[in-house]
DNA sequence: GCATGTCAAGTTGTG
DNA sequence: CACAACTTGACATGC
């Protein structure tokens, strides 16, 4: 059975995210700025919870939770933890109450740091805030009950090899919390399936395989080859396998593929997804809509 | 009230 | 060399 997953956000639904900026929070005492995060936090994972509800009535599947659900936790400056807010105790419940839902309802739980999150840079600084952050989400996993983070493997500063030499490294020196849950996915820029199955095979880590991103920045492998290696990566572990597809905004033919569209054109879907067991994170920008339609339109 | 510029972080590719 | 694209809104500011 195919599982589809939203990302992070909804389009027609009354369910909201917060957030608040260093600068902002830089210019009033560190009690009101607690006071203010505090806020923020608490409505974020009541919205959590909310939005598992909905994704549950909707009849999705799995949830890609935004990286910046506790905004700002790790920075240098303006970073905090739950036992420093004042409604932490709170929090901790709303977050293991979002947990045995979601395991009770069986809808999958993930994380997708973003750009900033770069294992294999040459600069130590950068893996160190990168290291932070995968440990922050991580911390935020475990309390949800999400199995999956997934990154990109990163630059490739002149040398691919020695860029994923560096990522192997780092990824050996993380915390088992983070190394259970890690995965790569291939990238519509640099690295490809086939760049990343040596360093995955190696490890242990599992591929998420973005099938758009795949068409995108193309390598020998075909989609089905592709789909095969990267559920063998999942099978190693005794995971169900991740998938991510999209649509062009502006179709394949003429201009840049990379930009999403509102929806999903099912011809994008892999046939040879159909019969499989997998989770599909659906990237669309009419989000839960999208989702909701893909999945009509495969049962009629 | 509403419009608009801004927001922690990295890397690549384009103009 | 500067800047947009990744992905994307929500917030803060200013009219």
């Amino acid at each position: 059975m195919l599982r589809f997953g939203l990302c992070c956000l909804f389009k027609d639904e009354t369910v909201t995210f917060r957030t608040t900026t260093v600068k902002a929070l830089s210019t009033i005492p560190r009690d009101r700025q607690l006071l203010k995060l505090s806020e923020i936090c608490l409505h974020n994972s009541c919205n959590l919870q909310r939005a598992l509800e909905t994704v549950h009535r909707l009849g999705i599947g799995a949830f890609r939770i935004m990286s910046p659900l506790f905004p700002r936790m790790t920075h240098p400056e303006a970073g905090y933890s739950l036992d420093d807010l004042p409604d932490g105790e709170t929090i901790s419940r709303v977050l293991e109450k979002s947990r045995l839902f979601a395991l009770q309802q069986q809808i999958r739980l993930s994380f997708h740091p973003d750009q900033f999150v770069v294992l294999s840079s040459p600069h130590a600084a950068v893996v160190a805030n990168s290291i932070q952050e995968l440990e922050y989400q991580a911390m935020l996993a475990e309390s949800v009950g999400a199995d999956v983070i997934n990154i990109h493997a990163g630059g490739v500063y002149g040398d691919k090899q020695a860029a994923l030499q560096r990522f192997g490294a780092v990824y050996q020196s993380l915390s088992e919390s983070v190394r259970l849950r890690l995965t790569l996915e291939n990238d519509d820029v640099s690295y490809t399936p086939e760049d990343l199955l040596p360093l995955c095979e190696d490890h242990n880590i599992p591929l998420v395989y973005d099938v758009h991103h795949h068409r995108c920045n193309p390598d020998t492998l075909a989609v089905e080859e592709a789909t095969e290696l990267a559920a063998a990566t999942w099978q190693t572990v005794g995971r169900e396998q991740y998938c991510h597809i999209s649509s062009p905004k502006s179709g394949w033919a003429d201009g840049n593929p990379k930009p999403h569209a509102d929806y999903i054109d099912p011809l994008d879907l892999p046939d040879c997804w159909l019969e499989r067991t997998m989770t599909v994170d659906i990237e669309a920008k009419a989000k839960e809509l999208a989702v909701v339609r893909l999945m009509k339109e495969l049962r009629g």
